[in-house]
DNA sequence: TAAACACCCTGCCCTAAGGGCAGAGTCAAG
DNA sequence: CTTGACTCTGCCCTTAGGGCAGGGTGTTTA
């Protein structure tokens, strides 16, 4: 019977008059009566049962819009249904994402603890795309750094066609166990349409990768372990597992061994372990 | 040594041009060179090492500034652990939340598969501030519906004193368990200052209730059991525990017993259950 | 050498759900 | 009739960029 103006609405409601300012204007709760020469908005006690139901469902995480479409086009219970299953399944997304938040938010803080400094490695996740037309060797080689002469060898083959590499070199480690010697390493120069391979030397087009943990480590080749080892660790620690081989890509380096300015990326593919 | 385009330096960091150029302006990552005449950004590959940890810190959740604060203002490590430890609870917080969400939305989505409508009654979860100067009675009686003399014994107190309640009735139950007879109840109306009490009529504050189930129940004080099923259902349902005395609010009501537009809400004061 | 094309710059408007404020109008009590 | 408490609309603000317009650059090709 009686009306409320605005703000004694919001107080038995709990909710802000600016919020029922809102959800009139967005058509989620229309004031029962609106004086047409002051525009006073005047709720009935009825309505705090809408009231109710918008905050409800925006507290199970929808937008407004979402709840004007429930609430107000009357939807098939199908069509609800659907509705729900979708942000259900976003909400779950949500949380997963929640937890390596939490996860990695945590082995900072133990690290800063520990050590007292921020980690020298950042670690991040990221998906990778295909790269077309690269020249690629592989080959079993004695050592890790032995894959220095298969590049020299693509390098080589490149300027003989008189062509330029169009991007960083890179390698691929295919063995996914750690080995000292006679490692299953591929080379890697991304190279224009125009270059042609070999038997030896082969075009082709490096797989996208869904979910990389990657790292980017600044020095000496010889110093490349640290971030091997901070990022295995990373990977253990988050509830990842390495899917595939790794990547090296040498985003400033050559042929010396100690230059302090090379940049070089770690790259591995990673799924999270089920548990 | 050589320098990168923005183009090319978002495509080696796997980052928007746009994030990169923001990443500028708040002082996140100023380009290694800028062209004073053209304004030109040029970015070295070193500079990848501060990308990424700006996106290993942002990927824990922390805001551009916060990032910002940590990145430039080199803090000390009890700073960071401050900082960090602050960002961690909020997530743990926000884990809390989420599970909540997916958890009231699966029961929805339950709801709706097995009866095809959306639930009739919407709880919601709110805190409730403390009522300064309420009257109030608090007797064994014979039955619930028996406050109702309670509350006419309030009202003509009031009368007597030629006031006016300054807000809806209500009761509280003071037996956690379900009890059919000798109910501990209390029956409460709120009003102003001047009013004062007697032996019997007792003028109190209402403690403020820091978390409550909620629930608005439209109808006959007769159907006022089924809201009290869903209510107890949700709590049940949601890992929740009554954890005090419910309340039940006459927003709408009245002495007559099947008036159809009455509102109610009630009000169950809960915490989450530890497992 | 000029045009074509790819790239870059700044600046403006947009997002979701309101919060805060200004200026003007309205209601209820004394 | 005045005062104080409310209410109205309208504007700007928040995050982390996305999209677009208009104008300037850099490199390559005819």
């Amino acid at each position: 019977m009686a009306f409320y103006k605005i703000s004694a609405f919001s107080r038995l409601g709990q909710v802000s008059v600016k919020a029922l300012r809102l959800y009139d204007q967005r058509g989620l709760l229309t004031p029962a009566r609106v004086d047409p020469e002051t525009s006073y908005r005047y709720y009935k006690v009825e309505q705090l049962h809408r009231l109710h139901r918008i905050l409800a469902l925006k507290a199970m995480g929808l937008s407004l819009e979402q709840i004007g479409q429930l609430l107000n086009d009357n939807l098939s219970p199908e069509q609800m249904q659907a509705m729900l299953k979708v942000k259900q399944a976003e909400l779950k997304q949500q949380l997963v994402e929640g937890q390596r938040r939490l996860q990695t938010i945590t082995a900072h803080l133990k690290h800063v603890k520990e050590e007292h400094t921020m980690p020298n490695y950042d670690v991040i996740l990221k998906a990778v795309e295909p790269v077309s037309h690269v020249l690629s060797i592989r080959e079993t080689i004695p050592a890790y750094t032995a894959v220095g002469t298969l590049l020299t060898e693509l390098v080589d083959h490149l300027a003989q066609q008189q062509a330029q590499p169009q991007g960083p070199a890179a390698s691929i480690w295919h063995d996914i166990e750690y080995k000292e010697q006679d490692v299953d390493a591929e080379a890697i120069i991304v190279v224009s349409n125009a270059v042609t391979g070999t038997d030896r030397i082969q075009i082709k087009t490096l797989p996208a990768l869904e979910q990389v943990a990657a790292v980017i480590h600044r020095g000496p080749y010889s110093t490349l372990n640290q971030a091997y080892g901070a990022i295995i660790h990373w990977i253990e620690e988050s509830g990842f597992q390495v899917t595939g081989p790794n990547r090296e890509i040498y985003l400033q380096g050559g042929a010396e061994q100690d230059n302090v300015n090379y940049v070089t990326e770690l790259q591995f593919p990673v799924a999270k372990v089920v548990a």
